[in-house]
DNA sequence: TTGTAGGCGTTATCAC
DNA sequence: GTGATAACGCCTACAA
């Protein structure tokens, strides 16, 4: 075989000196033409363009971002793109780097919380930044990055070096106790999800439903899988030991929607016999009948607030941690 | 210029060499330290790495491109990351990019048109190949990626330069109009939308309700903007000229969820009084009461095809055109 | 085991 | 206007 010039095998990667020997000039003059730079003869400009397409020239982002500085990169690590509540947070990352002309490497860990380390670590080595929703405790997580800046979604980062974005349950968690108990509710369980590194719900639910001078007792609060046949277990569950509860709020709106089949399945009417409220906002909700009542939260917010807090940590400022507000959000399932 | 990257003041990139000037050693044994190459005392080992921590060395992903081939990159550009559709896509593309060792940059075109051109150029030159669902048509398409290999996911490319995947609409629509027609429907209409490149669907439709001798008169068919909104307003003009329709297919899943919406504010019980049928098999469909009957389209295989197309592509091997089939989901709406 | 060249593909700087 | 030449940060030889 003669030349090295196909595309198949062999294949050599065309670069400026081959388009400058075919236009006849130095690889100097070609980079001019590719980038519009000084002042170029419009004649030769034309000739080296040619060459560049003849030869299907294209620049090397490698050896361009070596030389100047090279395009931002921020890698994004969420659990499951497909889990309806990652989407808006996707896309709040995506429009808040890329009115910083930055990009996002988008990475899944399909569900699967082992992976994370491996996917951490092949993902930091092309990154500048990470953000990423994570299961894993930081130690691990730490090892794993070897010091690329990160910031955690949905936890209060114990290593200092981690920036962080959490959701505030307060507000909203407390807001639809008191709207509950305000319409008579006075046996409220809880579906609550074991994974959940803080029991920032439970917690506040607890402490609300007490201030409020609603007793909730053993068994009106569960713990089920972070999934619908989760709640549809939960609901099952609330329902065996304490049928008499008429309100249940979920650990979110996922496991709500579970809750909710699962409560039309033992014959109940929502909201006359059970009263119902997610969590998250997600917009689905809106498709049942009655649409479900949820504890709001902004999901896109939350990824344009993570991507703010990693160009602090990129630009060597603190980053303290942000919290992102809750809001009751009044559909129909209460 | 660039002095404000790191800590403050002049701060210059941290390299090997640095890192070699505090552990006493040259830059290569730093080299072969962080790879974990070649044969290291276990001391100089040591020292390099603590070295490296000290001074927070991270390498530099151009660099390494540069030099060794670098991590394949896809760009993945969607028309809204939020929409239900895509997810899935994305999940596919992701998870087949990854099978392979790549990465992918997903960006968004947040529902706008006129910003496709504009995110194809900045993507093209920082990716190996780019997977899109775009709007614009192949000769602006081109113009903008200049000569990156593009894998179009909605149409039928006309640039013999793009590879494709594309849906085969035929089965599913012939398989959902013989179903209604089984049925006993006589009175089909459908909301299509306009924007789609190709009327398959539509002309299946049309094509397969003549062959079961079911006649489609004017006013049976409108079309309507991609959106619930679309879907809305689409059944509510069915109506008002064609109330005697009793089954209605829609261009796809949020349109029929809008078209839903409408007949149900007409009083209409669905599928009593109006058989429904979506396309796209969104599982969101689920949720309704009674779930939406839908033609289903495997779109996370969609995204694998894609990719399996782009490394082809790179391969600089042919990529004909791949179509994803369809199929008839009976759920309950109809 | 460790250090010394050399080059990866580009852009920037300066002569010509 | 155009062309040498020198970085950019790293890795793969090869030499010590």
């Amino acid at each position: 075989m003669g030349e090295e010039q196909q595309d198949g095998a062999g294949a050599r990667r065309v670069t400026l000196r081959d388009v400058a020997k075919l236009a006849g000039v130095s690889h100097q003059t070609v980079s001019r033409a590719i980038n519009d730079k000084g002042e170029i003869d419009p004649e030769t400009r034309r000739r080296v363009l040619d060459a560049a397409r003849e030869l299907r020239y294209r620049p090397s982002r490698f050896a361009r971002g070596l030389v100047s500085s090279g395009t931002t990169t921020i890698g994004l690590l969420v659990p499951d793109v497909v889990n309806p509540f990652f989407p808006e947070l996707i896309a709040g990352v995506i429009d808040a780097a890329r009115d910083r002309g930055w990009q996002v490497v988008v990475s899944s860990a399909q569900d699967d919380v082992d992976r994370e380390p491996e996917l951490l670590r092949s993902l930091s080595g092309q990154v500048d930044a990470l953000i990423a929703y994570l299961f894993q405790p930081d130690d691990v997580v730490a090892a794993a990055i070897g010091g690329v800046p990160l910031v955690l979604m949905n936890r209060r980062p114990r290593d200092p070096a981690f920036a962080g974005v959490d959701i505030d349950v307060e507000t909203g968690v407390r807001a639809a106790v008191r709207h509950l108990v305000a319409r008579g509710h006075r046996r409220i369980g809880m579906i609550d999800c074991p994974h959940a590194q803080d029991p920032a719900r439970r917690a506040v639910f607890l402490d609300e439903t007490a201030a409020q001078g609603v007793p909730v007792p053993d068994g009106a609060v569960v713990a089920v899988a972070q999934s619908m046949a989760g709640g549809e277990s939960g609901l099952a569950a609330l329902y065996a030991t304490r049928p008499q509860l008429t309100a249940v709020l979920a650990f979110n709106d996922v496991v709500a929607l579970g809750a909710y089949r699962a409560a039309r399945d033992l014959g109940l009417t929502i909201p006359a016999d059970l009263a119902l409220i997610g969590f998250d906002g997600l917009s689905l909700g809106e498709l049942l009948e009655p649409p479900l009542t949820t504890i709001y939260l902004d999901k896109r917010r939350m990824g344009e607030l993570a991507v703010a807090q990693a160009q602090k940590l990129i630009a060597g400022e603190p980053a303290p941690l942000v919290l992102q507000g809750t809001e009751l959000l009044l559909r129909g399932s209460v």
